[in-house]
DNA sequence: TATGAATGAGCATTCATTCAT
DNA sequence: AATGAATGAATGCTCATTCAT
């Protein structure tokens, strides 16, 4: 491998190299050290292109991210009706396959409720932000298709809290995702179709 | 003879006592000596009235419920339309006179979502139940005067995730709740409501 | 049961009650709270019997002490052989039956080695005087009947010594202690034996 | 570069700088704070090169017990007859200037009696075999020089146990180990020496 | 640029014993 | 004679971050 000077790109490395083990160990539990060792680099030098703990995280939980999105368009691309896509836009969070993640983003918002810091924020309005205008886009065409009624746009920050919810409740008080996403989208539709 | 304490008294008492220390501190800067110091006994005493920190923080967050039920059914009862008693529902946990409460609940959410037991976890089902009883009788309510569809009833464990979703995200997300809620309800209420 | 007045008779009642409670937590797991509720009395009422629960708990070994040596008479008289009965002497403490006692006993000396009382040092040397006592009797016996070499009785105490070593060896260095007396008699039979 | 530093090294001169405070306090009465202190380094220090109190205790264990070898073959080695030498093998932890030595290591066995780990036995094990081989070679030299017959060679480990057994006995029964190893030794001495 | 040695604050819990009643 | 409520001291270990080299 050609030496890596570009700063950035050694960034992307380390976080990579580490994707795996914050899977395994979530955040509280992963240690500098463990990353130093996985990296193969020195504690110090970790130091030299994060800031801290915090920083390194928030790369490879940034990289999750993109790697979502990316799943959750292709999910959304292979549904057929409205109600579908959002069905999945919902659930995708909660397959099987997405169950190390989704406790990693609950250790994310475990920390964010209690020593969130502002960049901690920032990450979590933009990330919300991007899931806004993919579920916009989704509404947006069926609103224009005349398939639901306008209002539905209106509701597009109410589904996102609604699915930041059912994260919390999921672990909280035990809650079916999924069937709490179909009973909810069930009755939403019966609303927003436009019948007849 | 020796003298004889009721348990569930002094309990109380104690607990009474840490109310406002709770509420200060939070769950986890919260301290036994603390504790002791501020209910004027020895920190052995405490261990004689509770099993850990984590019951005797579970005392006082339950009386806080209690409180907090009461002065919702208060609340409620004042409201007129039901669309304002739904929206103070939601909103009471909201209010400026309740945001140390509001805090302490996130750091009880952002527990549970971590290291949360099994008693949390059945606390917070309890909770649920009870809350969710409130809502279907007003949603019950006006449904049997027929103000809103009935597929409204259909929607209480959807609006009671929204609920805790937006505990999350106007701390995570900086949200504005009261904003969301009411926005929130303004669509919905058009879809459900029965017009004339 | 009539009322108890007589102090000494109480002090073994509430020792019988507890005998069993002893031999299943040990010396330092057992507590001042246990030992009253099992005897069903106030905690108060312990000390109104005992000086401490060091006290109490030699009350109970004492009884322990006294029941192993009317077993150990049992079973030197049940021995034909000289050496027989030598074994059986240093072994019983090592019986499956026994194996209870045997760890309080070890728990016992733990302590005595650390922060052993005087009292507890005056009951050790009781102990090792009565059991000396009869392993004493043993050897002049064969000696008196030209069995054994009359310098066997100058080895009394350096055995009481062996058998308290292999109580600790057995436990510390994992040592089979029946195998390491049988070995010692072995060899010092064949010393001591007055032969044809 | 950073400083690299010779872990083995510094275990030992952090473990000897703690020597003297392991001699006056007791296993169980010395702190980690005092280590630190006396090694003059940090808390966190004391961890980065030791597992865990266990480990810092052992290593300087472990020292004394290579001093106390190459004591043991000095006045061995000044010993002219065997009955001298095992005197000597026997004693040399009763003398004056390790009773500090002793009595740490009664507290060590009473460590292993009642919550020893599978270490403390490996280590006891060990320390076990090392003597049994000394002794050996004492027994052994002589039975080939025909001074003693050769049932000694099997009494070896008796003496070892014996060993341990006044080690407990000198404290918890206030016994004169140095007069009980005489009178032992010289009725052994009797029995196993080939006469003229 | 890379490193890795050093740091140090912070806290729940148990239980023998006392003594007021 | 009996009780049981109250007490309070005492300690190991982790790990993010720094900075001298």
């Amino acid at each position: 491998m050609a030496i890596i000077v570009n700063k950035e790109e050694k960034r992307r490395a380390i976080a990579l190299a580490c994707s795996e083990l914050l899977l395994e160990h979530g955040i509280s539990d992963l240690t500098i050290s463990q990353i130093a060792r996985t990296a193969g680099v020195g504690k110090g030098t970790i130091y030299e292109y994060f800031e801290n703990k915090e920083d390194i995280v928030f790369e490879i939980i940034t990289t999750y991210m993109r790697e979502y999105e990316v799943k959750l368009f292709e999910i959304i691309g292979e549904s057929r009706t409205t109600k579908e896509k959002v069905f999945h836009f919902l659930s995708l969070l909660f397959s099987d396959e997405n169950s190390k993640r989704l406790n990693l983003y609950r250790e994310f918002l475990a920390i964010s409720l209690t020593s969130g810091t502002e960049e901690m924020a920032a990450f979590s309005v933009g990330c919300k932000m991007r899931f806004a205008s993919i579920l916009d886009q989704i509404i947006a065409e069926a609103v224009t298709r005349g398939e639901i009624r306008a209002e539905a746009g209106k509701l597009i920050s109410a589904i996102l809290i609604f699915e930041k919810g059912i994260v919390v409740d999921s672990k909280v008080s035990a809650v079916d995702a999924k069937k709490e996403i179909r009973d909810f989208l069930d009755t939403l539709f019966e609303l927003i179709e436009v019948k007849g």
